[in-house]
DNA sequence: CTCCTATATCGACACGTGTCGACAACCGGT
DNA sequence: ACCGGTTGTCGACACGTGTCGATATAGGAG
């Protein structure tokens, strides 16, 4: 491979000239310039990574820590990384795969420190997590997706609850329903309190508490197995409902394939729209699924935009983002059943 | 951060020394390394990666070409990915994310020339695929999941499809079908000739043609909504077939949800087996799929291992590794209606 | 005691880049 | 003619590690 001295050779030029035409640190006559992108270009030359980082470069990668255990992970949130990776790969930087529940924080420090990583890109944030505590501390850049409880002076994009609450809801209102539940996301020990969870309950809640509508939780995991039960439970537990409000997008496709086992009808019967299902999963039920949308891909792009001006060391005017999806009725949702 | 004078002045030695504690390289006293440890650990020294890589180090990454773009990836490819990023990192190595279609191969070659990653992890491989190609020539190591027509001296995982299109025929066979279908995956221009749309769809009809089963091709993207229409398209052309294989993991659980769109009753009038689709999916329909169950994990990681031997430079006994699955029924399979 | 080998350690250097200080050339104003 | 300031270029060095050659010490065979 050639170096900075093959380029500076073939050029007519000292090293440090071709260095300062690379990065436009210090003004270089037009002329030189050319001369040296011109050698540049006919040796095929790439600066070296490693020496780069050595000499104080600014690190081109970010590290994304993703919860994604062996059971693998959601598709909503595999939509983040898609995106936070493409917006990346844009800008010239890379994103690294961190697997794991219980990352070793050190670890990353360490990476971070080497230069090799710029950043890290949080994901399934919990209202007070170790790992944001640890990083800041460490000096070492962050961006989440999600928030902490207390997030001042953090950058994080996040879905507005509040307005998507509103949103589902009124469309089941203005349908007829009376009665209403939410299937709450209920995860593994030791993941309590993450943030998406906690405020979209308390969101829901609070805005069917405002418009006096009755409304229950039914708890699932976030696979198709476990949204089937939480099916069976609620026909059994709170038969008078008739609209419920999908937060996970497994368990809700789940969810309407068991209405089909124990033979009700959607959405004549029961009505569900789902505010956590990307663009690709929206026909996998017949029928298809009335949404929020959650524009996933949009706020993974967003959050590695948020963490690249962080590492480039530029003042950010607004990093913290909320989003709110558009409501798409499709086939999910409908008039309550008039007699029971 | 700590350095290796640091650790060196602590512990009482000389640089090189560290080095050598470290690395296991040279032989070392056992108490010299005891004490070198020591100091490691109470100034919670780190190896600068980018030192190390610079001086000559094999580099502890890998990179991943995925090819998901705006759309996303499949929950299979998914759980490839998630398979050897976990493995990797079980052996102190990290995963890449490389996304888009047309990858510049480029600079991927610089930055394993840089010894930032040390090989590259490729899927989705086409029969001829200048990727391969063109970082075999270019001395970048690479591991493949699937294969391409001529790949001798590559190392991959795979499908053994021949066994895989045995299973699933068999099954269907056994339950009394005659006429059966296969979805084949149809993708985007530009990406014809993809291994295993081509192997699948050779194993299925040489395999039908030597039991002497009729049997015909549908065409899908791998998508939930071209999964319903190949079943419309499939309904309408073909009347006659009974029992259908599903290649693509979306297209068929939006096939299945068709089903009740036209009315159709699964299995009772049609049997569907998937030999595509991960765990986590078998229950996103109703009834359960029916499937040959794809050990997309194990893949996943026996791929990352492939690679890693490669980047260590170590001999490799077998490093070419085909998978069949286990015939796991379910819902979605049943014996052919009797009238028609 | 001497010679040879194996073991344990050290010092020195290379890897390729970013950047600082120095210097030369040039410009415009008095 | 002189001077301060700007522009363009150069040489030198630091960054932290892996590894080679050399040296010191110990152990055993003759």
């Amino acid at each position: 491979m050639a170096t900075r001295a093959d380029v500076a050779k073939l050029a007519g030029v000292s090293e440090s000239t071709v260095s300062y035409a690379i990065s436009g640190v210090r003004s270089i006559k037009d002329e030189t310039r050319q001369k040296v992108f011109k050698a540049i270009k006919e040796l095929d030359y790439r600066p070296h990574f490693a020496a780069g980082a050595l000499a104080g470069a600014k690190a081109k990668a970010l590290a994304l820590l993703f919860p994604g255990g062996e059971q693998g992970i959601s598709p909503v949130a595999l939509e983040y990384i898609t995106g936070a990776a493409n917006c990346a790969r844009e800008q010239g930087f890379h994103l690294i795969l961190w697997p794991g529940e219980d990352t070793e924080l050190n670890e990353i420090r360490s990476f971070s420190k080497s230069g090799m990583i710029g950043g890290v890109l949080l994901m399934e944030i919990q209202l007070e997590d170790p790992r944001v505590d640890f990083l800041r501390s460490a000096g070492v850049p962050i961006a989440l997706i999600g928030r902490t409880a207390d997030n001042k002076g953090l950058s994080y994009v996040d879905r507005d609850f509040a307005a998507t609450a509103k949103k589902a809801i009124d469309h089941l209102i203005k349908l007829g329903h009376k009665k209403i539940a939410y299937i709450q996301n209920s995860r593994a020990k030791g993941k309590l309190n993450v943030g998406v969870d906690v405020r979209n309950a308390k969101e829901i809640k609070s805005y069917c508490k405002k418009v006096g509508i009755s409304v229950v939780e039914i708890l699932s995991h976030n696979d198709a197995e476990s949204g089937r039960n939480a099916l069976i439970t609620l026909r059994k537990e709170h038969p008078e409902v008739t609209g419920v409000i999908g937060l996970n997008d497994l368990a809700t496709i789940g969810f309407i394939s068991a209405a089909k086992e124990i033979g009700l009808e959607i959405p004549k019967d029961l009505s569900i729209i789902s505010i956590n299902t990307p663009n690709n999963q929206v026909h996998m039920t017949w029928p298809s699924l009335t949404t929020i949308q959650l524009p996933a891909h949009q706020m993974g792009r967003a959050a590695a935009e948020l963490l690249m001006h962080l590492v480039r060391g530029e003042e950010n005017p607004n990093s913290q983002q909320l989003f709110v999806g558009d409501l798409e009725v499709r086939g999910t949702t409908a008039k309550p059943p008039t007699k029971r």
